[in-house]
DNA sequence: CGGGATCCCCGACGATACTG
DNA sequence: CAGTATCGTCGGGGATCCCG
């Protein structure tokens, strides 16, 4: 699935995140910090979620597009049952080893 | 988030597809053949998938797990989702690139 | 401050040969 | 038929520099 592509990319979700708690526009930089990664990788998230018409950018910043409110609530069940499920899986470690820092 | 990076690997929504859509057991020649890949990702998603709890092996294949079932209901309205949001996104992906300002 | 350009590294994937 | 081992390739991601 092209979406999972997208979402499952290195900070799609981070940033989608930053954003939804943000409730407003964020600039590059604050974004940078608020997820703390790199410019490259941000642009490029940036760059794939805007062109998805997911975030929009002006105003002030970046932020959620109707379609990318949407989407996060769709995503909220998913992380519900992903958090129900994480504590069955880290019991069994040996997990693919790209995991870093969120839940 | 952990569980994206597992279903953002290569073969596993199609592997979870096809067993859905089987309905009972399937082998692992018969999965390999299903979905169209080679044995040493294939191998790779089943532990993972396994190691999850999401699929279980045994009674002549693998299977979904009730857990694996719970997940294929939470990210059925994500693909649905998904499927106008493609629509748009191939739009957009479509455009000139000399011209690529949003429309 | 925004964000494109560059360099390097490492892990994922693919193909295939091989064992039980 | 089930699954493992090996090897080469490819692309994403991290860090950093720097211009507009």
């Amino acid at each position: 699935m092209v979406l999972l592509d997208l979402l499952g990319r290195r900070m799609t979700l981070r940033i989608l995140w930053e954003l939804s708690i943000a409730g407003g526009p964020l600039t590059f930089r604050a974004l940078q910090h608020a997820a703390q990664t790199n410019p490259s990788v941000l642009n490029s998230r940036l760059k794939e979620l805007r062109n998805a018409q997911i975030i929009e950018h002006g105003g002030g910043g970046y932020q959620l597009s109707a379609m990318g409110k949407s989407l996060l609530a769709i995503i909220l069940p998913l992380h519900v049952w992903a958090d129900e499920w994480a504590s069955l899986y880290k019991r069994n470690r040996a997990m693919p080893s790209r995991a870093k820092g969120n839940a």
